[in-house]
DNA sequence: TATTGGATCGCC
DNA sequence: GCGATCCAATAG
């Protein structure tokens, strides 16, 4: 059952956390495909200098201006799609980066589409889980509180949870906006600091 | 129309 | 540490 639109209309930090432990589940093509989440980044308005939306609207970023419960996929360096989630009301662009997932069904459709049969590296990464579920830019917009791509309780209780500055970024450096699962093998970088 | 650099990854 | 690979955004 996919998480009901009123899950994402809120604070993005908010959603950011509570997404960590739930399903990502895809009906592609090839089968059904399904990760738990482990590691997101928030993106939240024009005020944040690292969201896409920054400078105003552009056709590359109009999804984030619409409403919540939608999924923003864009392309960047030349070979690699990122997979978001929008959030927050309708006219304020913000949006949750989905990271890292921890396989969990279709693996060998995942080893197919990555080309490599370690779990570890299959979905550790925001290009490489795009890369494994074959997620691209026809995928963008499409509406998350629909059955091809949703994500779901993952029926565990809430995760001890960490937060870090965001990845591969060159402003907003002062915001702890990436979290993700305290020692979970799949997140995408070694980690920082490490709860016992 | 030209230029620049990116919410990454994997190999050197 | 660096190249791959291409497109969106900005400048001219």
């Amino acid at each position: 059952m996919p998480l009901p639109r009123r899950f994402y209309n809120r604070d993005t930090l908010t959603v950011a956390e509570r997404l960590l432990g739930k399903l990502l589940v895809y009906h592609s093509p090839e089968g059904e495909l399904r990760g738990k989440i482990v590691e997101t980044e928030a993106y939240v308005g024009e005020e944040d200098p690292a969201c896409h939306a920054a400078r105003g609207p552009t056709p590359r970023n109009a999804i984030m201006y619409g409403p919540p419960g939608h999924a923003y996929v864009y392309f960047t360096y030349g070979m690699y799609y990122m997979l978001n989630v929008i959030t927050e009301k309708e006219g304020f662009p913000a949006a949750v980066l989905i990271r890292a997932l921890e396989p969990v069904k279709g693996i060998p459709i995942l080893q197919r589409n990555r080309g490599v049969t370690d779990f570890l590296k299959l979905t550790s990464g925001p290009g490489k889980l795009c890369q494994a579920f074959r997620i691209d830019s026809s995928l963008n917009g499409i509406d998350l509180c629909g059955s091809r791509l949703f994500v779901e309780e993952g029926g565990e209780k809430r995760p001890k949870v960490v937060w870090t500055p965001r990845i591969g970024i060159s402003a907003g450096l002062d915001k702890l906006w990436r979290c993700y699962i305290a020692g979970n093998r799949f997140v995408s970088k070694t980690n920082t600091v490490q709860l016992k």
